[in-house]
DNA sequence: AAAATAGTGTCTCTCAGACAATATGTC
DNA sequence: GACATATTGTCTGAGAGACACTATTTT
């Protein structure tokens, strides 16, 4: 039997109609804020209302084709260049998570550094990136390991279940700080050592001690590779000029660093 | 305009037409190897072949509730048994991984205790634990975080992309067991360490220091929990009675207990 | 000059891992 | 008795975090 024959004998009814779609949590950071990419949605169901970008994956393409496909229409940003990071999430399938009908949707997460333009979309929808401290969600305190379920209603602004998703994109983003180097997504290709610890800083909402960040970063293998440079001036309020990184080939962080805020139980 | 309208209004030929499935990797330890569910394939493609555990979402079925209600139906164990852990593993959609149409896979993971029976399924599939060490599988001693793509054609045995699917389970699994107390899922209600040892061990395809590893998981808080009483008998083949533990409180472990495989730099 | 910041030094405490030792079982 | 194993003790080295200090740069 070819697979010609197979298509041709297949029922469609015998399946449970559904779709797929992927959705984004597109994060950087603009303004010492962590800040995620929505886009305003045209129409009903929650006309109006922001929602992660996302739409139906299209027939021979692979998810993560989609989601990379997302993530360009949305922030002009070919996820090809290689400064990008995009992971798989999770799926959410709740029966009655959209009206019109079964949706299944599989999230993908992104790091992106600080873009110029304020994320111009090719189509006609309003997108901006919203800092994630304005909408409602449970603290980045909140004990990891923990699942914070959103209630019902909690979280007002966002469309479907994304506030739920989000939450889970934060919190992934927030362990992946700790054992990979993707906190250099965040920033530009050379950075310093402050930049990066300020990266740890806004997505743990944590302050984290200088001196010790700046030992511990350079001592970990393959995550810190120097350039023989250094910044042209000082901090703007003062300070000595700081020596340029580049990210280095370190796939995971070992030792790993470990969130402070872990108030020790963690039941 | 209501939801009334709008499910009227919708068109189903809009979507492209998608099936969506759960798998489910469902792991436990059997005569000191860890042994995966599989079911062998009555129908073509992939007849006669070994494949996970799985089959169409039901319509106002959550995701989850899909797969337990897979891993009932094959194992006979009532997921709610809180014995039983049951995560979400990754989404799988490759355009072409089913010949026949596109269908995306959700697949989950699920730590089980050694069951009595050997997996008597309610339907007339045969199923049977397969020790995952025969499946032709990446080492355990594959680096962790480098994704281990599996090669079209490798592990002949599995149906589908089932083979990457276990693949990324254990993986999982491996990593689950550093930083939660999941390993207690492999055991019955009380066990000894050594018994908790042996899981670790099996897992990871690695051996542990005996006395280290009971000062460890001791010292862990939330870990373990002491019931006041030891076993009947010691070792079979010698050595002092040991002790009886049930499991904490804790959701995660702290600090954790990391492989001892990581040869150092993970690239 | 005052203030801020980069980078380093030092000390303490925790913890992982290598042994070693002892007690208690089985064969 | 020979041997295996549970449990505890001890020591060493790595590493995290607190604190202090110096040098450099901006306002």
């Amino acid at each position: 039997m070819t697979e010609e024959e197979f298509l041709a004998a297949y029922d469609p009814s015998a399946f449970p109609p559904v779709a797929v779609t992927v959705d984004v949590v597109v994060l950087t950071i603009r303004d010492e804020q962590l800040n995620v990419l929505l886009v305003r949605r045209g129409e009903a169901p929650y006309e109006g209302r922001w929602a992660l970008p996302g739409g139906f994956v299209r027939p021979d393409e692979d998810l993560a084709a989609g989601a990379q496909r997302e993530l360009a229409e949305e922030t002009g940003v070919g996820a090809r260049l290689r400064r990008v990071h995009l992971e798989q999430l999770a799926s959410y399938g709740a029966p009655r998570r959209d009206p019109r009908m079964r949706v299944v949707s599989v999230a993908y997460l992104a790091f992106v550094p600080d873009l110029p333009e304020p994320a111009a979309g090719t189509d006609a929808r309003e997108s901006a990136w919203v800092p994630v401290a304005g909408l409602g969600l449970p603290d980045a305190a909140g004990a990891p390991g923990r699942p914070v379920r959103q209630r019902p209603g909690a979280t007002r602004g966002l469309a479907f279940d994304h506030a739920q998703i989000l939450a889970d994109g934060l919190e992934r983003a927030r362990s992946k700080l700790e054992y990979t180097p993707l906190a250099t997504r965040f920033v530009g290709e050379e950075f310093t050592i402050a930049e990066l610890r300020r990266v740890y800083e806004t997505v743990w909402d944590d302050s984290l001690h200088a001196g010790n960040f700046h030992r511990k970063v350079l001592s970990v293998p393959g995550f810190m590779e120097s350039t023989g440079v250094t910044t042209d001036r000082g901090g703007s309020r003062g300070g000595p000029r700081s020596r340029l990184y580049r990210a280095g080939d370190a796939r995971l962080l070992h030792p790993a660093l470990l969130r402070p805020s872990r108030e020790d139980s963690i039941r």
